[in-house]
DNA sequence: CCGGGTGCGTTTAGGGTGTAAAGGCCTCGG
DNA sequence: CCGAGGCCTTTACACCCTAAACGCACCCGG
């Protein structure tokens, strides 16, 4: 669009300058941006985590059940999944899998879990920062990004759970990656008080931005999953709504990528200008 | 995700204290914070949206049954809330429900719709600036954080659920705000560019602080309303965090109320700016 | 006055869910 | 060879959502 001011700190950015900037005409939505990098059909490496035997094997585990759950509710939805269904998944009775895992909740608990811990296998995110904690963030940033568009349907769940740690404010998920990020700020110029500052406003904006595209995402996918959802159908009390319906092909375009990119950058300038007071 | 405040029928009840309360201890510094303007508890003027006639009437209809189950949630918690158990709240068989909610899924729009709905009846919150955009995107983020604190149960629900107008990027439950705030900043200077570009970096600023807090929140609240939570326990596998170790006086501070206005400044700020290119 | 709608709540029923408890099978170590 | 675990299945219970049929009380036109 407009103003694109890189942060001059470090040349080496992640992620090329977004210009994408065309858009389909007619106001059509079409999620699958393919110029998007962080969208799981257009990475490169093929990093299947799940290794999908196909013959359901006897041998049952913490790990296979897990990872089987995170499929399933990619692909069918969380509100489907039950521990009868997952069962059949794996070839087996409900009950075989409370040996491996307390409870439901405690199954979803560890969904989350390896779900967020696929950030340790993404070779673009380092857990130190090596050039700079700005890149750092960015890294992070587009990393969990693509975890929340790898599973859509999982990732609320990572806002909505209980955190490992209830006094950590805000919580998050992974103990490892506070770790990570304070240490990388602590040791970048930033003092502990603004270390913390930094990471609420970080976490919050990351989460608040990814939710708000799954959420958008996810509809989109149900529409295509159920398609009852006539087009004209969702038009038709907009009435009284004159300037939505004016501003409909804005309103209506993905600027998703754009919009991240640049709240993040702001952020980043934000939390730059913090450390220079 | 537990909730713990009842509707503020009487706002004048100072902290609301829970029978079995045995206030746990630990590192979790008491969330009601009584200089947060934004707390129910500590709100002035009476919001009686929720018209709750004591005795269980016989007078059955849609609107008193969503109420209620907002109430309930409120005070149980969404995972509690069956058709069974709101029917007897109403002194009804649940199978009466059917005739003024199709469906459970359908109730829970209800209930989601009738709490962003709350919004009108705050006398703080205008439909129209009066006193210039930044102030109106004051208020209106004071007053969804309101609704948020109030319900914090029910809040998550509004990020989860399926939009009304799947089309809006980001999509955000009621029309009649989306078209509110486009109204605000296009007849105060934004183009039609700008204002989207603004409802988009508000609107997931907003959704992600706010789901955050009430999150860390419900945490809090479970600590108190499931005391099964030894407070040692969190301190469990902390060998490994050094750093999450010595910061942990500023990572339990609960700073939400700063960072939440200076979140919201900067934003505005920046939005600010964006008018001036 | 009456008799049939009509609105509203209840009963019944069927399939689904999480999970506690007990029962079978099969493979090991002594 | 035999007992002991480990591993999975079976059974059972309580609860869930909801479709369908049923009663009951009212109202309203004849």
């Amino acid at each position: 669009m407009q103003g694109e001011h890189m942060t001059p700190e470090d040349p080496a950015q992640p992620v090329a300058a977004t210009q994408e900037g065309q858009v389909v005409a007619g106001g059509v939505e079409d999620p699958d941006d393919p110029t998007d990098p962080d969208l799981p059909d257009n990475r490169a490496g093929g990093t299947e985590v799940l290794a999908g035997a196909q013959p359901p094997r006897r041998g049952l585990d913490r790990h296979r059940i897990v990872s089987t759950a995170v499929a399933y509710i990619d692909e069918h939805g969380l509100p489907k999944l039950s521990m009868r269904k997952l069962g059949k998944e794996l070839g087996v009775e409900a009950m075989a899998l409370y040996r491996y895992v307390p409870a439901r909740e405690d199954l979803l608990d560890g969904v989350v879990d390896m779900v967020v811990d696929e950030l340790y296998a993404d070779p673009d995110v380092y857990l130190e920062p090596r050039h700079g904690w700005s890149d750092y963030l960015q890294r992070l940033a587009h990393g969990v990004r693509r975890i929340a568009l790898a599973h859509p349907a999982i990732f609320p769940l990572v806002a909505t759970r209980p955190p490992a740690a209830p006094w950590v404010r805000p919580p998050l998920r992974s103990l490892r990656w506070v770790e990570s990020f304070l240490s990388a700020l602590t040791t970048h110029g930033f003092t502990d008080d603004q270390a913390v500052v930094a990471y609420r406003a970080y976490s919050s904006f990351l989460l608040g931005h990814l939710l708000l595209e799954v959420a958008q995402r996810g509809v989109a996918i149900n529409a295509i999953d159920d398609p009852d959802g006539n087009p004209d159908a969702s038009r038709h009390g907009l009435a009284g709504y004159p300037l939505i319906v004016r501003l409909e092909p804005e309103l209506s375009q993905d600027e998703t990528v754009a919009e991240f990119e640049e709240s993040l950058e702001n952020l980043i300038n934000r939390l730059a200008d913090m450390l220079e007071d």
